[in-house]
DNA sequence: CAAAATTAATCAAACGATTGATTAGTGCAA
DNA sequence: TTGCACTAATCAATCGTTTGATTAATTTTG
């Protein structure tokens, strides 16, 4: 019924993400997807009416689910500090855990070309950019934030750090003498290690008030 | 003559080294390429033997210049801090500027598959890796950094920075209002803004002196 | 309710285009 | 003439997409 289409379309979305994210949009064919997904070639178009807009359903899937996490934090009545360590703990929470996806959208948007497909990924990425910023700038007007900090660029370390340990893996793993695919490392040992550091490091930056008792 | 077909080599991976960087090992076609060199397409498998020849001989090609600069820096005799401040200058003035090819490393090292082909630049990126964590470690010894930073989520902090402000040009250009190709910008605003910036962010984070006077 | 009509879902097959690679042959310099 | 640099033509393979036909499900009709 319509909950079978529905689950179905889902699994293609599910398969699609996962080969989009190892090969990119290139590499993977529709081929591939749909032999891994089990349904015949021709769904694909059927569905999402190309590759394209099946690449791009993949991303509009995940879309919503990114945003309500942020907005909710930014909208609690707590200090801009308290809600920044909350969006830090919640991102390495959520992303390297299940990480292709955002190496997809960090492959995809490093190319040039492709203006309409990385143009939406943009705009995607960018609400949960904004999102951050606004927290920023407010801890910077009241006083709790250095006032000369550079929101920009702070905001390219919370994400760009994040990004270099999910996004090359084998450097990683090198770096960090585990293998980064490692569920059980991930959970106990990694994720209490990043959310303690990005939160250390972004409070020696950002945050005036520099008590001593931590 | 020898020089003339080394010119000619020379300029087809400038080429290629564009191309594969605008569109990714897949999206780019030796059509493409051998057509924007101005060469017959034959030229490329008769060079290089393959299209994975040329993209290996890519990089290759840029593999020297980037070990002989950091080597230098960790071989001075100073302190931890100013041999960290001297690899975040040349790293900002090095790679804002032609950032195509950083990009060309990042795309490929996401890839989960193509193990030759990220194995051998994974081994080439780990060499700038190693020379930046031997001076944030020199710095703890010593007790100028603080004995509990993090050296390898720092690596990733250095790296992931300056990943994400060339690697997502649409986002980087949202985010800071300006047109992250425009030369001019990037020569005058940009670069003096992300060295002020890392050096700021590193030395609240790491160095255990912190004097006010700054 | 049951038969007919309509729509949705699925399939194998084939489309033209493009891919990376190879061939056979040309021209030139030593 | 022999060997090398180079080209045009062509190769099989694969690409994303479309097609026409078939089955399954739903709606309409008598």
């Amino acid at each position: 019924m319509d909950k079978d289409k529905i689950d179905k379309k889902d699994h293609i979305l599910d398969v699609a993400e996962r080969v989009f994210s190892d090969l990119g949009f290139d590499g993977a064919s529709t081929r591939m997807i749909s032999g891994e997904a089990g349904v015949n070639m021709a769904m694909l178009n059927y569905y999402f009416g190309s590759k394209e807009g099946l690449f791009l359903a993949v991303f509009e899937r995940k879309i919503s689910s990114f945003q309500a996490l942020l907005q909710n934090i930014g909208n609690e009545s707590i200090d801009a500090w308290d809600k920044l360590a909350k969006c830090i703990d919640n991102y390495v929470d959520r992303i390297i855990v299940n990480n292709c996806f955002q190496k997809l959208i960090n492959r995809e948007l490093s190319m040039s070309k492709r203006s309409e497909l990385s143009d939406k990924i943009t705009e995607m990425v960018m609400i949960n950019v904004w999102e951050i910023a606004k927290i920023l700038e407010e801890g910077v007007k009241n006083g709790q934030f250095f006032k000369d900090v550079d929101v920009q660029l702070a905001i390219a370390t919370i994400f760009g750090t994040k990004n270099y340990i999910i996004n090359a893996p084998n450097i990683s793993s090198t770096l960090l003498g585990h293998d980064i695919k490692d569920e059980k490392y991930l959970e106990e040992r990694l994720k209490p290690r990043v959310k303690t550091y990005m939160k250390r490091l972004l409070k020696a930056y950002l945050v005036n008030d520099n008590d001593n008792t931590k």
